[in-house]
DNA sequence: AGAATATTGTACCAACCAGTTCAATACGTC
DNA sequence: GACGTATTGAACTGGTTGGTACAATATTCT
């Protein structure tokens, strides 16, 4: 046997998504990404394809992280789940601002053809995964365009947080929302 | 007096604009920025000062054309106005897709400062124009939250614009958005 | 026509880009 | 401790980047 390696695939990942994340992906050079996660670019390309190829891993384990945190699976399903998701799915970190599937989506053109489906794949996921929480509730509303409506507002959230925006904006935000859809 | 420029200023935004829409301000290079605007970079860095002074100016010409398509100005004032433009704000054109001014929210980073600026202002007078255009029917919800809102709903659907989404799929989100906010 | 002036094309710059190569190195096994 | 192997660091590649300098060119006015 030889000499083993002193890093881990996912803690590269953990450590490369932010640089991504904050910079896009053109503005994003080997460089930093070196810096950045601690391995040279030796490591990097034995691990990795090339510099897409390591965009698409870090989403993909963007978006295993976050469905681990359960915000629309949590028991009982319900517009609590809903609200929490809309409350907490964008985040509002320094260079870590919305979601990073979303950032995504208008840098489609210099991706991977892969990164698309990615995020095509985990939005059809949310949106059944909101529309069961709302059959979980009584709505007057077929719930998979409310589910529909939610993921596009969640979208929108998203963006914004690149602002100037408070958390407790957002919040406000998100009630006056979540008062709207809860009496239709 | 010398010899008179071949090119308009309006002319090369025009032209510049949908470039930068489609790659992203990090990776349109100045050789792609000269072939679709048919200036060589002499002529450009005579009238720009560089190339966030280009994107910046692209930015502004957008914003103004948009103005000038009075999609929430026309009378009366009122929920006709807010759903033509939530369905005829977001493009769909290739490579222009969305809006490019949501497209410049999460480029802050690469952009210069004043972009942030411009892109601020611009939302605030939009949700004013949404405001009185909420104020001209009667609704339960106050004016400028409602506005918030709707703003909030044009920017998720401007960026889905970037999935594989047809023009009718967009327009029944819209319309079962509208729905539920006239009969607030 | 010729002088004056503004625009244009070309050559050039240092810096950086993603990606490759390969020798030096550190480790586990025997 | 020595051998074999996998990882690592560093040098290097050809190409491209944004930006500048300047000579060649085209136009208008006298």
């Amino acid at each position: 046997m030889g000499r083993p390696k002193n890093f881990s695939r996912e803690g590269v990942l953990e450590k490369a998504l932010p640089v991504f994340w904050k910079h896009g992906f053109a503005d994003t050079s080997l460089q930093e990404l070196e810096k950045a996660t601690g391995v040279n670019k030796s490591g990097l390309y034995a691990e990795f394809a090339d510099k897409g190829d390591l965009y698409l891993e870090s989403l993909r384990h963007y978006l295993r992280k976050r469905q681990q945190e359960e915000l629309l699976t949590a028991e009982p399903l319900g517009w609590k789940n809903i609200e929490r998701f809309l409350k907490l799915g964008p985040c509002s970190l320094e260079g870590q601002k919305g979601c990073f599937s979303v950032d995504s989506m208008n840098q489609f053109a210099l991706l991977p053809l892969a990164a698309q489906e990615i995020v095509e794949k985990s939005r059809t996921l949310l949106k059944a995964l909101i529309a069961k929480n709302v059959e979980a509730e009584t709505s007057a509303m077929k719930p998979t365009l409310l589910a529909r409506m939610i993921l596009t507002f969640f979208t929108g959230i998203s963006m914004e947080q690149h602002l100037k925006v408070s958390k407790a904006a957002t919040n406000r935000k998100v009630d006056d929302f979540m008062k709207v859809i809860r009496r239709l």
